[in-house]
DNA sequence: GCTCCACCGGAATAAAAGGGAA
DNA sequence: TTCCCTTTTATTCCGGTGGAGC
């Protein structure tokens, strides 16, 4: 028998899996409709075809920015298909263009002008785009929303030539997302005048919004009478925890049906949502470990030396550490200051700088931040 | 040969708080 | 006790190099 007809023969608690990736967009957001308004309210003047103010969406992961962005451009589109009026909206994921002249050169690309990757001077990519609204291409006063999703990266990696960029280019309305707060530190003043900025805060979801949002998607993607009845409020209750992450959330109550499945049961207990924590938390790490540059994890493993020697970690003890380890092979202490900002962005460390007074100067504490034998699995894998 | 850009490191500057002079 | 100095390292600034797409 054909091993995929086989599997698909198994018993499943679930119905349907796919709306239960956070990337799927449901008919309506729970919780939402104020920060929808919100953005409504300024998107709106592109249907009386003026170029909307620029919006700033702040929030933690999982609260729901990008939804409500992608839902209101959806809505909007609809609307403008109705009335005729010219109105794009473009999305684009700033860890997957992280610098300017790739943004431009992804816009182009949306918009259907070929521009390749190098070769061409930024200058150029910047007419092309800009040509795109003289040339109607897109018929007369066509009216540009361009949403930046974790704009911040893109922020900190290629500082804000794109938002000059954009914000002198007629017609186009910045709506950009950030899970920082303090994101707009990166943007020099000269910029920061001509964004005509509108704040719109996206608090993390309680317990109670939790259950609201999974009960949903579990009626749409469970079998009737899967679920213990303390599964949800539990999902629920942990992801709370996690700042209010309808990510963590959705992940959780997957991954438990996922163990379900394996176990072959006919119901999801509460026990598998613990278990399915465990899991998620193994394969995060896992994840990144795996996709770490050789030199990083050099340094990693520096890290779990010292750990598990139950030594306070210092910058400067953790530099020795790593050039013993790599032999000659190393980079120096300026990049592994660099690879410390990353790491701590990853979640995987938390550093505090500390001043020790006179005659011994400032250093950085260094703690990890995660299981070190979860660490030293995913290490030697 | 041109451009972008990831990676790299040297040099300048900033920061914190204990030491010590007043 | 107050306040400035000193010390050491964190952090920033900036420019160089080389691979890759065109």
């Amino acid at each position: 028998m054909n091993i995929f007809e086989e599997l698909g023969e198994k018993e499943s608690v679930f119905k349907c899996k796919k709306y239960l990736d956070h990337r799927f967009l449901p008919e309506n957001l729970p919780h939402r409709d104020e920060q929808i308004k919100s953005v409504a309210k300024y998107w709106i003047e592109a249907l009386s075809n003026v170029t909307p103010p620029d919006v700033t969406i702040y929030g933690k992961t999982g609260t729901g920015k990008t939804a409500v962005a992608k839902f209101a451009r959806k809505q909007l589109e609809q609307v403008a298909r109705d009335k005729n009026v010219n109105v794009r909206v473009e999305y684009i994921r700033c860890t997957d263009y992280t610098t300017e002249y790739q943004v431009i050169a992804r816009l182009c690309q949306q918009m259907g002008q070929d521009v390749p990757y190098r070769g061409w001077t930024k200058g150029e990519v910047i007419q092309a785009f800009r040509n795109l609204f003289k040339k109607n291409v897109f018929g007369k006063n066509l009216i540009l929303i361009i949403v930046l999703d974790e704009i911040d990266i893109l922020l900190k990696n290629d500082g804000d030539g794109l938002l000059y960029t954009l914000t002198r280019t007629e017609n186009v309305s910045i709506a950009s997302i950030s899970n920082y707060v303090e994101f707009k530190q990166f943007i020099k003043p000269r910029v920061k005048s001509s964004l005509r900025d509108r704040e719109i805060v996206f608090p993390p979801y309680n317990a109670h919004q939790l259950v609201d949002i999974l009960n949903e998607r579990v009626q749409m993607s469970f079998k009737d009478k899967a679920l213990q009845k303390e599964v949800i409020p539990l999902c629920a209750a942990m992801a709370a925890r996690e700042e209010g992450d309808a990510r963590y959330a959705l992940d959780l109550l997957r991954t438990s049906g996922e163990l379900a499945n394996e176990k072959g049961t006919e119901m999801v207990y509460e026990n598998y949502v613990r278990e399915a924590k465990d899991q998620i938390e193994h394969n995060k790490v896992t994840d990144i470990v795996m996709t770490l540059p050789s030199q990083q994890k050099k340094v990693l493993e520096s890290l779990l030396y010292l750990t598990n020697r139950k030594e306070e970690i210092t910058s400067g003890r953790l530099y020795d550490i790593y050039k013993e380890i790599t032999k000659g092979d190393s980079v120096s202490y300026r990049r592994i200051f660099d690879f410390i900002n990353e790491l701590e962005m990853l979640g995987l460390i938390s550093t505090k700088t500390v001043s020790r007074g006179r005659g011994k100067g400032r250093t950085n504490i260094i703690d990890l931040q995660c299981d070190t034998q979860l660490l030293e699995d995913a290490m030697w894998q």
